[in-house]
DNA sequence: ATAATAAATTAAAGCGCTTTAACTTTTGGA
DNA sequence: TCCAAAAGTTAAAGCGCTTTAATTTATTAT
């Protein structure tokens, strides 16, 4: 079944079923309903791969992660997906591990346009973008420049971290940092060193870990060990942050009252262990919708110049964190 | 840039390009090598959509998943990609959480066949399928009747779970479980019982959760308040089976020492957590793999009768569960 | 009422590929 | 060497839609 039996069944031509398909405003209101009753009647259709080759136009956008075992993520890619809708698109997900760039698959026939949220190790897959001249756009993204992008201020998200530590009258404050070879975990700890440099206050330490709960727990466990316990801890994320409280309490120490921790990205746990975690917040909805509209913006104006566009993280304070006792 | 341009450069017909872009065997390996340097040379990709226009064949498997914040979703997930790699299929993933069918994006021109990887709420997808005539496999889904899919014995990984508590001695064992709307819930707690009759002992509760940490962490809570903790805990999921240990530790208490608790599914911090959660790991790759095997059966032979596929899952072992003290 | 303009509809071409059927070349057995 | 069968190649049709340009119908200004 196919658009000409449409037109048949409505009595009029295949061009004013395609029109209405469409949503071409020239077309008669009672040639309209006869087509959208045909449609409706055959349960008609139209043949997505006939219409891609037609008009060359695809209406879906291809989405690129690494993972799916994030909270952040899913947040993301969840706001992208209720977006396009509003713009008449849809989602194609592509997941590409780290390392699996032969499963990245989008063409010009398959979308529009691509959104890459994988916060590392993009740059082969901009590269074919380029080449095959796709519109794209970066989240998250490390590799800023001379490409659209939409990023959170870590910057900022790490200082108002430290500085509600700071606030709350803490002075022996350490940094569990993320790897170095993201950009997220060289802001958090720019941010964390600004607001320690700001009040004159030296980080207790920095350390680098890897996201994982692992590396907190282990950390944590060393500084037991060796007597030299901060009263606060800045995690460069919440699974870090996890690790570390769990080694507090399997000392026998006590969060928040005998150390303070603040995480990075509340993943869902955050606000489910107890004590609950302080977190910093990324904007999860503002990036996903950002990036959507950054990327229909580049969709109607070829001509459209690469902008980078930063968000605000969010403190959420629970029940992680308090005042030192003096 | 399309297939003529590749035949000129070559010197030969379209269709022989067409050929050897399809693999036929009928072409002389000289003209093959011919065609195959003309289109490097022009760094030509066949159009996507008028191949499947002119074919009927897409290449690619659609998978339907509810939500993107899950290990075992991971696994699956990845596991069906590589395999079906190997079938020289492209997957397109399509996220649908409940009650967002309007989400739903799969035509006979996007995808060749669908894997759905919801664990409930599919009817209407099913529906849909079957009326667009798109074969499909349903993974871990509780609806079997006349459908193929593939299951993991969630009846033998609760019994196997609560053996293994039973083994270590202990004989005041309660069961968190999930919703009763999962099958795999329902099944769960059915291999719990099984174990417990087989040596005539009662459990020592049975509640519902939700396959969540805060579940896991009230139902304990409450227990303890009543002074009326059991030696040993299986819970439904390792979500509950966090907030069980968080709320033991909170209140002063040792896992393993004074209560055993075993999870399900090996979440990514279940070997993370101190202690290291013992569990119940569902097969992922095999999942995943089986559902691919079967659907490729489906496509090269549609007469092919449904079945339901049963996989084993598998107790790990870890520091969470010890032998009781008398 | 009529010409000029605007609105709605249509016929026909074409998007880039695969497939069928017809044709040509190669191979091997007598 | 010749002929039949096998192997390889080609021309032409068509997949289902959109788009352009041409045509018809409706609307407005005179």
């Amino acid at each position: 079944m196919n658009i000409e039996d449409v037109a048949k069944k409505a009595g009029v031509s295949v061009v004013t079923v395609s029109r209405v398909i469409n949503g071409a405003t020239t077309v008669r209101e009672k040639n309209r309903k006869k087509v959208l009753d045909a449609m409706k009647a055959l349960n008609y259709e139209p043949n997505h791969a006939a219409r891609v080759l037609a008009s060359g136009k695809t209406n879906v956008i291809g989405l690129t992660i690494g993972h799916l075992n994030d909270t952040f993520l899913e947040g993301v890619v969840k706001a992208i997906d209720r977006k396009l809708k509003d713009y008449g698109y849809v989602l194609a997900l592509n997941v590409v591990p780290v390392g699996t760039i032969d499963r990245f698959v989008f063409q010009k026939e398959r979308v529009d346009g691509v959104i890459l949220l994988c916060p590392t190790d993009e740059t082969k897959l901009v590269e074919q973008l380029v080449e095959k001249d796709i519109p794209y756009v970066l989240i998250d993204n490390q590799d800023i420049e001379q490409k659209t992008s939409v990023l959170v201020d870590n910057i900022k998200g790490g200082y108002e971290a430290t500085k509600h530590l700071i606030d709350l009258g803490h002075r022996d404050i350490a940094h569990i940092a993320g790897p170095n070879m993201y950009l997220s975990s060289r802001e958090r700890k720019e941010g964390f060193q600004k607001a320690l440099a700001e009040v004159h206050l030296k980080p207790h330490d920095i350390i680098h870990g890897d996201f994982k709960m692992t590396s907190g727990y282990q950390i944590v466990s060393q500084w037991i060990r060796e007597k030299r316990l901060p009263t606060a801890i800045f995690a460069a994320d919440d699974f870090i942050a996890l690790g570390a409280m769990n080694a507090l309490v399997n000392h026998g120490l006590k969060v928040p009252d005998d150390v303070s921790i603040i995480g990075y990205d509340d993943q869902q746990f955050a606000s489910q262990y107890v004590p609950q975690l302080t977190t910093v917040k990324q904007p999860e909805g503002e990036i996903g919708e950002k990036g959507v509209q950054i990327l229909m913006d580049k969709l109607s104006d070829k001509s459209e110049q690469a902008k980078i566009y930063r968000l605000e993280p969010e403190l959420i304070v629970r029940h992680s964190t308090k005042a030192l006792n003096k």
